[in-house]
Order: C-alpha cells, then sequence, then structure tokens
DNA sequence: ATAATACCGGACAATATTGTCCATAATAAT
DNA sequence: ATTATTATGGACAATATTGTCCGGTATTAT
C-alpha cells in the first residue's frame, strides 16, 4: 500500500507531532529510536519532508525537527503520503491501465474506485494531531 | 497497490477465461496482444500461474492457456492475487510493524482495517467469470 | 574563537521488482 | 519421421526502492 519511506515518514511525523505538543524538537536520532527505522534512510524522509513545509528544521545544537503550532491540526495523512509516494497510492487504474475512466473502464474500475475513495477520504480527514493524541495517551504505538 | 506483475496477472485471467468460454485456448503471445503487456515477462506470470493450478496449459501446435469450465465461476480475484502477490496486499500493518493488532495497534490501524478489510472483501466476491463478461460483452476493456 | 551538535545533499551500495533471452521439452499437423 | 508451434525454466539485465556513508554547513554553548 504504501513504500517504506511513506510508512517511516507517516509515524515519524506522528512522532515529531507529539514532541513539538511537548515543548520540544526531535533529532533524526530520536525519531529514529522512538519509530525503530533505519537513522540514515530516516534522515532523506525528513529532509524531503523538510522541503515540502510539512516539518521546519532548525541545525545546530538543541536543533532538530518539529511542526509548528500554526500547521498543527492541519496536516493530514494525505499530504504526508502525497508528499513521499505522490498520488499513486489512490490515484489511477487498479488494472494499470494508462486510461482508465467512467468512459473506457477496466473490468475492477466501479469496484476498486470505491475502495480507493475510501482510502482518499480516510486519509484526507485523518490529522496527524489527532494520531499524536493516541500516542500520547497510549492507545496506540510507533514500534513494537 | 497491487504489483506490475499481479495487474498484468488479473488482466490475463480475465482475457484467458473470456477465451475459454469462446472455446478456445490463448498463447502467451494471444494474452500480450490482448492484454498489452510485455510478452515475456507475462509468460513468467502464466507460468506461476499455471503452477498454482489456476490456469492449464498445454504445450504444442494450438496449444496455450485455458481456464476449466469445472473452475469457472469459482475463481475470485483473491486467489489471484494471493497466487501472485501473497497476502501482503490486505495483510499486515499500514505502518509496517511487526506486531500490530487490536491490543498494540498502530495510530492508523483502526481505520486503515476498514478499508483493508473491505479490499479483502471485494477481491473475495469478484469472481473472473464475472469481469470477463464485462469484456465480451464491451462494457471494459484489458488495454488503452 | 572554538568545539560540539545537527541538518544538508551527493555519491554509493544492497535488494526487490520488472523485464529479456535462450535452450529445452512436449505436442500437433503434415 | 519431420517440422512447426508452444509452454518451461534458468540465467541474465534494467530499473526502482531501500538503505548507507561522508564531507560540508549552520548553529549553539562554552
Amino acid at each position: 500500500m504504501f513504500s517504506k519511506a511513506c510508512e517511516y515518514g507517516i509515524r515519524a511525523m506522528i512522532y515529531i507531532s507529539d514532541q513539538s505538543t511537548r515543548g520540544g524538537r526531535a533529532s533524526v536520532r530520536d525519531v529514529a529510536r522512538a519509530i525503530d527505522s533505519p537513522e540514515a534512510f530516516t534522515a532523506k524522509i525528513l529532509q524531503s519532508l523538510s522541503n515540502s513545509d510539512i516539518i521546519e528544521s532548525k541545525k545546530g545544537p538543541s536543533g532538530g525537527y518539529e511542526v509548528s503550532e500554526a500547521q498543527k491540526g492541519f496536516i493530514s495523512l494525505l499530504h504526508i503520503v502525497e508528499a513521499i509516494d505522490g498520488d499513486k497510492t489512490y490515484h489511477g487504474c487498479g488494472l494499470g491501465l494508462a486510461a482508465c475512466d467512467e468512459d473506457h473502464p477496466c473490468p475492477i474500475h466501479h469496484k476498486y474506485k470505491m475502495i480507493r475513495d475510501e482510502l482518499k477520504s480516510m486519509l484526507a480527514t485523518t490529522t496527524i494531531d489527532q494520531l499524536a493524541k493516541d500516542l500520547h495517551v497510549g492507545s496506540a504505538f510507533l514500534k513494537v
């Protein structure tokens, strides 16, 4: 479904969001430990999220990543998935046809579209700070 | 969502099913033309579907692949997807956690599980011969 | 000023997926 | 019997994804 990069990205965002709420920044090392991911790879992902202006980075001691109070609550899973995987997750034909729509559908078009649209809707309506809250109260986890 | 191999596999199965209904076998070349896929790669996929006993193969002139009358109507998308991609499409954690369940859920577990279950249910209840029928009457297409 | 910290970005490496090629075996038609 | 046709399976190649390493730069604390 999501690429590995995207899985790490979402988990990282949830952790960073929670840390920001607690008033601190999260370094790559912190994040990698918190979500149990390869550190260097995680760094690349955070870099790209930073370039997409989804998180803010700060260099030097006590630096790291944070999600601004202003953005908090407006960042949905869709934003993150789009920034990392593009729109391929919920866009395009289920059977890989270059052109597939209502007028020229692949055999699974209608059934697949329903699922895909629900997925997109779920991604669009789920915000990171909602998920971070679950993490915070201990009803959800970012690693085993 | 599905791998390329799986996309080709599903499209191939629909074509072969339709051809079988018309009383003929489909060679790899026929299939590759009908679904607009790389021939050698398609051959590999049909080979594995044949090894999984989802289709039957026959060598020599007028040989090719067919889906038996007995199986017709019992082969679901789920069978094909499982044979090619395994269960990863609808099984496992959305965020890649090794362990993720009701007792130890990842932050998107519940929402993701709903989508995933709907997908699996759709795959399980959709049979190849239903889809082949749509192809047959011209209300669906296997290539652009 | 200096040293330590932490992100940045480019190059590189490992692995998985996608895709090709070819020699071989089976089978049908002549 | 011979030939043409078609699947089989192994080796190989191209590409995408995942992941690592390192020199460089900005920033903070001392």
